[in-house]
DNA sequence: GTACAATTAGATAGATCGCTCTAGTGGGTG
DNA sequence: CACCCACTAGAGCGATCTATCTAATTGTAC
């Protein structure tokens, strides 16, 4: 049996994805997870914002982890980065253009608003930068190439997600990923 | 002397772009625009909603308007989109990291949760997508791969801005402005 | 000057927000 | 059995949210 803690992070995930850190209510989120509201101030003293914290830190984990498996997965680096857009796009069109980026709309919600929140967005993006690079690194290309190819890549799939989820559509997920695999397609031709 | 229209729309923009749609409250909005309470809703009967469509439109429209400048001035289709993502970082130091994308944050909150914004913002995009893709064309690009670079320059630039807003830091930026230039560079090379 | 519309002004309603508080339940340990 | 601790349960607080309401004021055309 799942933990009341998980449910209501999960839920807290979910919610926080599709509405954002502000769109959100305690309320909604207990509901979603069908947790008593007593639970929430045990399991997070530090209420919304140390529910917050936990959440974008875990849900950006699991996300690196998503890609990991896929580029486990795949047979290339190119084969890697083509599946991680094109499975984004399927996920979007199966939930309805909600599920994209699980921490993209909190990031810019508390950027300016909530430091301890925008330090849990930036661990996460230090995280996600330094293991796509550390990817592209392994496949011989040079450090600091591969931390600018890291940055587009990722930079490339955001945008992507902030137009897909607004005009409802996956093209420009297809236009960036095919973007984004040609830029690695050259590093690594001139890394060979 | 500026309408009182005018001032709540200007102060609901620079809001939104910092805050978000739910994270800025009508009494904060009047209170920046130093604009009476009643005027509100004589100027926008539908309340926050049409406030909050009304500035999305219209900050959309003046942000294709600022790149339109920046090109005119670019003594090349090269440097005018160096330019553009320039100044987009300077513009973000200089405001503490809070001036970026004038919609972003609020597509993202509103793309699951209410209709009409999310119209309001496919409708700038739109613009945004077409603007960029005919600028390309024009400069000897092929419709069709006009397009892609478009989507994929806005991408990035939309991408580096979260990155950016929440690491407090203009790289993503630059190495997405230097990505962006590369690729139009290549489609410039290919269509000559 | 008068009349009429546009705008300003703010009190207040009604709902919801995050959060605190006390009480109670349930299961494992001595 | 008694005890304790982790957890559940929900009433309710003060604050804040959007929106409505009436009334006063301003601007303008006749």
């Amino acid at each position: 049996m799942v933990g009341t803690k998980d449910r209501i992070m999960d839920s807290t995930a979910e919610l926080f994805r599709r509405q954002g850190y502000n769109g959100t209510g305690i309320k909604q989120i207990l509901a979603a997870a069908n947790a008593p509201f007593g639970s929430l101030y045990h399991f997070f003293p530090g209420g919304k914002e140390d529910l917050g914290a936990q959440t974008i830190r875990s849900s950006g984990q699991l996300y690196m982890e998503l890609f990991a498996t896929i580029a486990v997965q795949a047979p290339d680096v190119l084969t890697a980065v083509s599946d991680f857009f094109t499975g984004a796009a399927q996920t979007l069109e199966e939930t309805d253009y909600a599920d994209a980026c699980p921490i993209a709309t909190v990031a810019l919600e508390v950027a300016s608003t909530n430091e301890p929140l925008r330090e849990a967005c930036t661990e996460v993006f230090d995280a996600w930068i330094g293991g796509a690079s550390a990817y592209f690194t392994a496949a011989g290309i040079a450090p600091e190439k591969a931390r600018e190819l890291a940055l587009s890549m990722l930079c490339l799939l955001e945008g992507a997600f902030i137009f897909c989820r607004a005009m409802r559509s996956t093209e420009s997920l297809h236009v960036a990923g095919a973007s984004a695999v040609a830029a690695v397609r050259e590093a690594l031709e001139s890394a060979a």
